[in-house]
DNA sequence: AGTGAAAACCATGCAAT
DNA sequence: ATTGCATGGTTTTCACT
């Protein structure tokens, strides 16, 4: 699909505030609220906006706990059963196989370290990980969405 | 604020869809469409929910390498003009201080391994940086929204 | 692709409990 | 804190451009 400029002033506007009306998000990018609307519709349709959501605040959740963890292994982790094992672990937010020394990247948010203890334990009994390398996370500047282009 | 389980249950249909309405809201979590909508304007109000937003689709728009970049330093870099400086490069997603042998962890998106090394370049340019290490991505087995425990 | 308007639908406020 | 209802606004569709 071909992407252009009035549609990526929606997607920033649209990434700020979803729950804007379509005649304030035209009037922005100079649209009436139909064709507005029906930009965001195929936007959707094919799939450059995934989903609409809500930001949620972790620590208000309890989740205050942030830390990353590479994963060594003995055998190739790029498969289903990996992933599969990964996203089962609740606390587990992204997992990437990466270049480099490790194997794996996983990200983890937990309520405390005791549970960080947990997540590393599940982490240990996921087939092929021989090792886990932690980096705690003391303070965050910043977690943004992924900039439009 | 006490967020119990009604609350949970909303969160995360919301987190999956925020477009549906309030009646479908409140009936899949035995609630009024009024008292959903209450519970969730409440929500909002003490930060819990931080806003409603677009999940956009980063390769769609061109942007299929990640990476993950520790910074080493020559001096404490916790402090503001360093947060403004990391903020200033749209290509980085996050900016966390950490624990362990670097000092800041960031994780860089870009369209492609030339504007990956531009970043670079830029993050050495960042006050007290003195060295880089970049953790290249191959494949993302997931990246999803925090938990709500 | 965009416009303008019509119809169905929903958010929002309120009185009552 | 929840309910049911009223109303003003919004989404969604459609004929026309």
């Amino acid at each position: 699909m071909a992407i252009d400029d009035v549609d990526r002033a929606l997607l920033v506007r649209l990434q700020n505030d979803a729950t804007q009306s379509y005649a304030a998000l035209g009037q922005a990018v100079g649209l009436s609220a139909g064709a507005a609307h029906e930009r965001v519709r195929k936007l959707k349709a094919t799939g450059v906006i995934r989903r609409t959501t809500i930001e949620v605040d972790p620590a208000a959740l309890g989740s205050g706990v942030l830390a990353y963890v590479l994963l060594d292994s003995d055998a190739w982790m790029g498969d289903e059963p990996t992933l599969d094992a990964l996203q089962a672990i609740p606390t587990v937010e992204e997992a990437h196989i990466i270049a480099g020394p490790a194997s794996v990247l996983v990200k983890v948010r937990t309520g405390s370290t005791e549970a960080l203890q947990a997540t590393l334990r599940s982490l240990h009994l996921v087939d092929g990980v021989t090792s886990t390398q932690t980096i705690v996370v003391l303070e965050s500047f910043f977690e943004r969405a992924p900039a439009v282009v």
